[in-house]
RNA sequence: GCUGAAGUGGUGGAAUUGGUAGACACGCACGUUUCAGGGGCGUGUGGGGGUUGCCCUGUGCGGGUUCGAGUCCCGCCUUCAGUACCA
């Protein structure tokens, strides 16, 4: 083939590489071994859009690479097959979303094929398989099946647990667990039934059923997690959510919250992305401390960041859910109690986000006493304080903190100063650190840190309180009220006093598949559409578990079915785990900070307290690709007109008109000018019979925007289109070339030219016009391997550093500079296509196959190792500054000492004509750069 | 409010981390090719001036350090992303 044909060439190699699994890898090798991953997709049914591929271009590039630089590399994909969407189309349709599924995971195959991708095909793995969600399950057992031990500070067996009640009850054990749990000795655990031994080991296990307060979809008909609801609506169709008791399986993922923050400090992620997990963690080190209320035997402890502010405090505020508010509250403030609360539960989270400004609250009548100065405050309930966080009470300091300040003014209460250095209280609050205190008994004269210790140590000492950290983090709902997803492989047996217990499933019994069912709606008493499967039960008598998992379960730990996909007998062999250990590349976006990126940490965790991983955090280095946003074009339709007849007006004249802008499918627009014979013929719905243009310079200009890409908005553009048009090889070297990979940007075609040029380009140092052989074994000119060498250096730099776009720019120099020396030396252009390999492998296998097939030349291995680049330099030329001002230029070899170039300089004519016969104050070398001299 | 990132030509974006700012590409202009074309090739292209193998100016704004600053320091402004009655 002499003549550059993209479509012949791809699909030539595309077949070559699936025919002889060329990407087959193995999980034994005397290689380095190198695993990059990408964030496996949800098959949706819309396909793939031009900014899907752009991570996995970057990733494929990089696995190319590594295996060029001689690393068995583990580049696997797959499916995060279970979702909501599959689901929402069964509802409609009737259609099981396995069938769907499976629709849209063929297609979504077919368009990456097309892409050219290295992945190792025979690894993929689907969530919704019931040979994959064994595994699932199988994790979830084995965290059914665990405790968090404190002391220890990791996972544990239940049995431990269990061995400890026998000797010592439950008192010395440290452990994560229900907050409710009783106190028992090692004869009252001898005395319980066995129901009741279990029951109490429910309280500690990691994954546990709990009542929880959840936020409920009813749309959606299903509860959502915290990082599935933004704003008070659904994050997938904006629909409201209330908050809801419900009986729930929980994810003990709290045990976790400061290994989780530790681990952050030894991997590579971005500092954004890293800061975003700790604050969703959100680790606040203070005091608990409690108050004494006066008449009363409970106490109150309230949860501080700031106790050194200790006799600041005029007030107390609780939380109006507090427990104690009943008890409390004297009979006069009843009424005015009870009417606020009401007013509260009025207010949805929305309203109370929204409203932050107002001021409200009620007295409870009760007083409690500061513990260090016996002082007698006033307890209010405000809904800015939250039960779900720290003890739903906090200590009011109006002079320090700014809400409480405002509380102060509203109620007329007192505001005390407590640190010299605070300026006046009396205008606003001034949380400052800075200074001594002031008006604070024990710790007057104290500065911060002095006085915070000291407080704390009496706290302790008296039994006031103590030191503690507190974690915005709450355990991870794990019930999803859905069908398509994971079943939780758990039944529910009597306990013998008329309610019942969950117990797992046997492993021997997994998977438990996911039964039929004639609907896929919840049933008519609210269970959800799992209460449909006839026959849905254990043994024939105890029911199962109705719920079913999350989309993040099987997400993760997916990394390690890659290792060993097909393994019946473990999630993965040890030994393939023990080759590949964690995942050294990890790319994909931002939007899972929170959600599948914490959980895999956490589950991982866990996996390896429990031995079966061997590494601690599961993503050694972690690249987010920028989304690439959509560009909308517009029409502008004239209003006031007959809906036959439209009037629509160019975008540089509509100004002038009173329009109304309406979305145009950008694939009929170019550089922003529409191609109104097909807009007419396509878009019947807005033209009608006969619609008029008014055109500038000739042409129907469109107005655009960037917005998401998205189908209702016209604006996606299809990656097979561009295929098409120009190839794979340019539409993955556009995508990089299109700017940094981590910064978002909207797609535009307007380079896409030039990429196409560039390819051309390449092909015509192979082939002339007239479709002739160029590649002769000559020797290379030394300007060639200069050119060669620089750019093998430069783009294995921008390789390592995942700067993409400035190695493409790189080979574009090369080939224009290979171009104009007229180069046809093969031992050079052999270089030039491994380098370029990894962007644009189709043509690159093309032609090196070209080069192998030419008469006279011998065979080598196909695809040589990546030769390090060299700078090859005889001479670098040196711009002189005299003054600040370039006057004139010398070259001089790499290794020539300073001293002589120093007197080289000085002594040459160019130069001294500058200086003036005046002194040198400063001479200054930049090696490869510059020559400065003052004078 | 807090946290993180970023402001460079008409456009997307480079700049070896303190060393000739604007690489590379798009766009535009001119030229060229027996070029039908939106193709190929070449030249030019931050702004201003000019005696046209020259000068001045220039990286959001204002200061500073340095022989030298897009890059470092101080103070502002703007944009984007995440997050928030978190005690």
């Amino acid at each position: 083939m002499s003549e550059y044909n993209h479509l012949e060439i791809e699909r030539k190699w595309q077949s070559f590489w699936k025919e002889n699994e060329t990407f087959r890898v193995s999980s034994q090798s005397d290689k380095p071994k190198y695993y990059v991953l990408d964030m496996f997709p949800y098959p949706s049914g819309a396909g793939l859009h031009v900014g899907h591929p752009l991570g996995y271009i970057a990733s494929d590039i990089y696995a190319r690479y590594k295996r060029l630089k001689g690393f068995n590399v583990l580049h696997p994909m797959g499916f995060d097959s279970f979702g909501l969407p599959a689901e929402q189309y069964a509802i409609q349709t009737g259609q099981h979303p396995a069938v769907t599924t499976e629709e849209n995971i063929s297609r979504y195959i077919g368009q990456l094929q097309h892409l050219g991708f290295s992945f190792d095909w025979s690894r993929e793995v689907r969530t919704s398989d019931p040979g994959y969600y064994r595994w699932t399950q199988w994790i979830f057992s084995r965290l059914f099946n665990s405790w968090y031990n404190l002391a220890a500070d990791k996972a544990e067996a239940i049995e431990t647990l269990i061995a400890e009640f026998e000797k010592a009850g439950n008192q010395t054990v440290q452990a994560a667990c229900d907050e409710d749990t009783p106190a028992f000795t090692a004869e009252d655990w001898h005395a319980f039934s066995a129901e009741e031994q279990y029951e109490l080991t429910l309280k500690y296990r990691l994954t546990y059923v709990a009542e929880a307060t959840v936020n409920w979809c009813a749309a959606l008909g299903s509860v959502l997690s915290n990082d599935e609801v933004k704003d008070g609506v659904s994050e997938r169709g904006g629909y409201p959510v209330e908050q809801k008791r419900m009986r729930q399986w929980m994810m003990r993922i709290t045990a976790y919250s400061q290994r989780l923050i530790d681990g952050l400090d030894t991997i590579d992620w971005s500092e954004s992305l890293k800061e975003q997990q700790r604050n969703w963690i959100g680790r606040s080190v203070g005091a608990l401390v409690d108050f004494e209320v006066q008449g009363h035997a409970q106490t109150i402890t309230v949860f501080t960041t700031r106790v050194d502010t200790i006799y600041g405090v005029t007030f107390m505020v609780i939380a109006p859910e507090h427990e104690l508010v009943p008890t409390i509250t004297t009979p006069e403030q009843q009424q005015e109690i009870s009417q606020y609360i009401e007013q509260t539960k009025k207010r949805s989270e929305r309203d109370r986000m929204s409203d932050v400004k107002t001021v409200s609250g009620a007295f409870t009548g009760a007083y409690a006493l500061n513990p260090f100065n016996g002082e007698k405050i006033p307890v209010y309930i405000a809904d800015y304080v939250l039960a779900g966080y720290g003890t739903g009470a906090v200590m009011a300091v109006p002079s320090g903190d700014q809400r409480d300040w405002n509380f102060a003014t509203h109620f007329g209460l007192p505001i005390i100063p407590i640190l010299d250095a605070q300026k006046e209280v009396a205008l606003q609050a001034d949380p400052t650190k800075e200074g001594r205190y002031i008006n604070s008994g024990m710790i007057d004269g104290l500065s911060y840190a002095e006085a915070t210790d000291r407080l704390i140590q009496w706290l302790e000492a008296n039994g006031k309180g103590k030191g503690k950290i507190n974690y915005r983090l709450r355990d991870a709902v794990f019930s999803r009220q859905r069908y398509w997803g994971e079943p939780v492989p758990v039944y529910f047996r009597e306990n013998g006093k008329g309610g019942t217990l969950p117990y797992l499933v046997p492993d021997a019994e997994l998977p438990l598949e996911l039964p039929a069912v004639n609907k896929y709606l919840p049933t008519e008493t609210g269970e959800p559409p799992l209460g449909r499967a006839e026959g849905w039960n254990y043994q024939g008598q105890w029911e199962y578990e109705l719920s079913t998992m999350p989309g993040w379960a099987g997400s993760s730990w997916y990394w390690y079915r890659y290792m060993d996909p097909a393994n019946q007998e473990a999630f993965a062999a040890s030994d393939a785990i023990g080759y590949w250990k964690a995942v050294d590349l990890y790319i994909g976006g931002t939007e899972h900070a929170t959600g599948h990126l914490l959980y895999s940490r956490f589950w991982n965790k866990f996996l390896k307290d429990r031995g079966y991983v061997p590494e601690e955090e599961p993503f050694k280095k972690l690249i987010n690709q920028g989304m690439i946003q959509g560009r909308s074009n517009f029409v502008y339709r004239v209003k006031g007109h007959d809906a036959a007849r439209p009037v629509f007006v160019s975008a540089g004249l509509k100004d002038r008109y009173e329009t109304t802008p309406l979305h145009v499918d950008v694939n009929i627009v170019s550089s922003d000018i529409l191609d109104v014979e097909k807009f007419v013929q396509t878009r019947k719905d807005i033209v009608g019979e006969q619609p008029e243009f008014i055109l500038e310079d000739g042409v129907y200009k469109c107005g655009a925007e960037v917005e998401k890409m998205s189908k209702s908005k016209f604006n996606v553009v299809n990656p097979d289109d561009i295929i098409k048009r120009y190839g794979a090889d340019t539409l993955r070297l556009y995508e990089m070339f299109l700017g940094p990979l981590e910064q978002a940007k909207p797609w535009n075609t307007n380079g896409i030219d030039g990429t196409y040029r560039f390819i051309r380009k390449l092909w015509r140092l192979f082939y002339a016009d007239n479709g002739q052989w160029l590649v002769q074994d000559e020797a290379p000119k030394p300007a060639e391997l200069k050119v060669l060498h620089r750019t093998i250096k430069k783009v294995e730099e921008d390789i390592e550093h995942f700067s993409f776009n400035t190695a493409v720019s790189a080979f574009m120099v090369l080939v224009n500079e290979l171009g104009s020396l007229k180069c046809r030396s093969k031992a050079v252009l052999e270089q030039v296509l491994v380098l370029l390999a990894p962007f644009a492998p189709h043509i690159s296998e093309e032609l090196w196959e070209a080069l192998e097939n030419q008469p006279g030349t011998i065979s080598t291995a196909r695809f040589p190792q990546w030769e390090a680049g060299h700078l090859v330099d005889d001479l670098f030329e040196y711009p002189i500054q005299i003054n600040g001002k370039v006057r004139a230029t010398l070259a001089f070899p790499p290794d020539k000492s300073p001293d002589e170039i120093q007197q080289e300089v000085l002594a040459s004519e160019a130069v001294a004509k500058w200086m003036d016969g005046k002194p040198v104050k400063k001479f200054i070398i930049v090696p490869k750069r510059i020559i400065n001299v003052v004078v």
